[in-house]
RNA sequence: GUGCCUGUAGCUCAGUCGGAUAGAGCACCCGCCUUCUAAGCGGGUUGUCGCAGGUUCGAUUCCUGCCAGGCACGCCA
């Protein structure tokens, strides 16, 4: 049915718009504020009870345009509201606000709804068609993963996942910089490490350097007896596709999966610099001075023009950035998220002046997210992150600790613009007080009793469903929560922020544990089975479909027991 | 110096078209399992929403200034 498409909710504001065109025609309202009505009437959910299931302010919006007193105007559109079959009464409260309370009935067909749609509750068109690139983590083939990664790791994936759900054709995508010094230090370190050597002065110092060369020379012991400079090179060349592989195994482990690894080296081997090149001259904003090739980005308000070519006639990272982004946009996506660190927000300027050089629209073909920086505390102090000392966080280490759904969750929980301070000792010792055992608890407790549902033979789904049986107040702020799903997903796409689907489980686990506590579903002992079980465990099954759906969305599992 | 992010309960943090009595978890106190999972529920306690102005019917939310903390400003990668 066409209800799975447009939610009650839409049904109801387009229902009020409709009330104050009437009033206008009807000559209640005057003609002027014809203009002054948004294309949709915004609802909220009140916090309390008494305000109904839907509040609007729009009567205190109208009020000035239209010259009258706000209660004035709510009263108009009360009895022009009060006809429509899915509202049951219509109040007028404070200043003005309208308190909207639905039929109770056509409110719990969305089990219905929910029941159909199944995994495909909760997805919308708002994207559909559109292409996007989401670039994230893309750390250096020099050393493990780290915290930042992780986070990153969780809230990109997380994000591929809700984009998805909204519509949007997704690539996740980790872009390798292996290229350029970082790659040479990293081989003379190995082959240092290897040789028993001291590293050099800015080599890696960190412990895992020794366990890769020792990796690497237990697999072929000729590796120290080479010349050089054939030696270093292939402590390089080796060490870079052992540490590749194993982060693509760590990050396999963590449930994150990339559709393209795309290597820096292919960038330039395969032409696409020069192509970007040649596309930026024909714009434009290429000159040259002092002996190097520059980007005037100024002429889109970076704060100063960049090189591309060093005068010794080196390509600079600036120039791989360019030509990458070039790259993305020639393989066809619309918009380019890249997901970065707060160290590297200085970028974004440069990369939305990059996308205007090259004939695009900033503020459309490109989204930058930058993540605050993650915190770790550890017996009382903070751990200061180093690679140098040797003194990081991997990400392997933390879902040792932790586990894969917990050490998701709670990355994803909060926005990337939050810094945040994870307490180690906290999620050690005390797993379970981590708001995913929450969720997953309820999700585990309905899929009990939908057990013992069957094993008591109640009879379960849409033929067996009447929404007239769901009056008790529970159940109505079951269903309320469970039909704000497909709006929480959709905003969570429109502003990259997956933490909102967290967040709105939680609530839903939270409005769910309320109903169990006062709705016995199943039968009491020798109780005869009745319409009114069967509809609760309905409304269980949708519940919990709704539950699944929103973990599947943050990678995190959602268990039949625990 | 310039720019970005942050400042909400004892702690960690939610709160985006400006809305009604500012929320959650943890921590602390008191209740609730001989019947669907107590990893749960109910009750109690906790706030100058950094500070000061401005915009208006109404500001934690928008604007300006200030204070505090974090991060970044290379022909490095």
């Amino acid at each position: 049915m066409s209800s799975s498409e447009i939610s009650l909710s839409e049904q109801i504001s387009a229902h009020i718009r409709g009330a104050i065109l009437a009033a206008v025609d009807a000559g209640q309202l005057p003609k002027e504020i014809s203009k002054e009505v948004p294309e949709s009437i915004s609802l909220e959910r009140p916090k309390n009870r008494d305000h109904g299931d839907y509040a609007t302010s729009i009567a205190l919006q109208l009020a000035k345009p239209a010259g009258k007193n706000p209660r004035d105007v709510a009263t108009i559109l009360q009895s022009n509201l009060a006809v429509i079959p899915e509202i049951a009464r219509v109040d007028i409260a404070g200043p003005g606000f309208l308190n909207i309370t639905l039929n109770r009935a056509s409110q719990a067909e969305l089990v219905t709804t929910i029941l159909k749609a199944q995994a495909k509750y909760g997805q919308s068109t708002g994207l559909a068609g559109v292409r996007i690139n989401l670039e994230f983590i893309s750390a250096n083939p020099t050393g493990p993963l780290h915290l930042g990664h992780t986070r990153w790791a969780a809230v990109g994936d997380s994000l591929g996942r809700v984009l998805s759900a909204a519509g949007a054709d997704v690539v996740r995508e980790f872009y390798v910089n292996d290229r350029g010094n970082q790659m040479d230090l990293f081989g003379a370190s190995l082959e240092a490490a290897a040789l028993g050597k001291p590293i050099p002065e800015d080599g890696y110092q960190g412990q895992y350097i020794g366990d890769i060369a020792a990796s690497l020379v237990a697999q072929d012991s000729k590796l120290t007896s080479m010349p050089e400079p054939q030696r270093v090179n292939e402590f390089r060349e080796r060490g870079y596709a052992w540490q590749l592989g194993d982060q693509k195994r760590v990050l396999d482990n963590f449930g994150t999966h990339f559709d393209v690894w795309f290597s820096e080296r292919s960038l330039h081997e395969g032409g696409s610099v020069d192509v970007a090149m040649v596309k930026l001259r024909k714009q434009g904003h290429v000159f040259e001075e002092d002996g190097a090739t520059w980007l005037r980005t100024t002429d889109f308000g970076d704060d100063k023009d960049r090189v591309l070519t060093k005068a010794n006639g080196d390509l600079t990272y600036f120039a791989s950035d360019t030509a990458y982004y070039i790259n993305k946009r020639g393989r066809g996506f619309d918009i380019c998220i890249y997901m970065l660190g707060a160290d590297h927000h200085g970028y974004v300027g440069r990369l939305k002046a990059t996308a205007a050089c090259a004939g695009d629209d900033p503020e459309y073909n490109i989204h930058v997210l930058i993540g605050q920086l993650v915190k770790i505390i550890e017996g009382g102090e903070e751990v200061k992150l180093s690679k140098r000392a040797g003194t990081i966080i991997t990400l392997e280490e933390l879902v040792e600790k932790v586990g894969v759904d917990a050490a998701r969750y709670t990355l994803i929980r909060y926005p990337v613009d939050t810094p945040m301070i994870l307490d180690v000792d906290v999620l050690k010792r005390n797993t379970n007080e981590n708001p995913v055992y929450y969720v997953q608890y309820a999700h585990a407790r309905i899929a009990g009793v939908l057990r013992n549902a069957q094993e008591l033979k109640i009879p379960v789904g849409l033929d067996n469903f009447d929404p007239s049986q769901l009056t008790h107040d529970r159940e109505n702020e079951l269903l309320g929560a469970l039909a704000e799903f497909p709006k929480i997903v959709a905003a969570a796409a429109e502003f990259r922020e997956p933490h909102r689907v967290a967040r709105y489980l939680e609530e839903l686990a939270g409005v769910y544990h309320r109903f169990y506590s006062d709705c016995r579903v199943l039968p009491l002992g020798e109780e005869p089975v009745s319409a009114l079980h069967s509809a609760r465990a309905n409304l269980c099954a949708a519940t919990n479909q709704v539950i699944k759906n929103g973990l599947d969305l943050l990678g995190v599992s959602a268990p039949e027991k625990m």
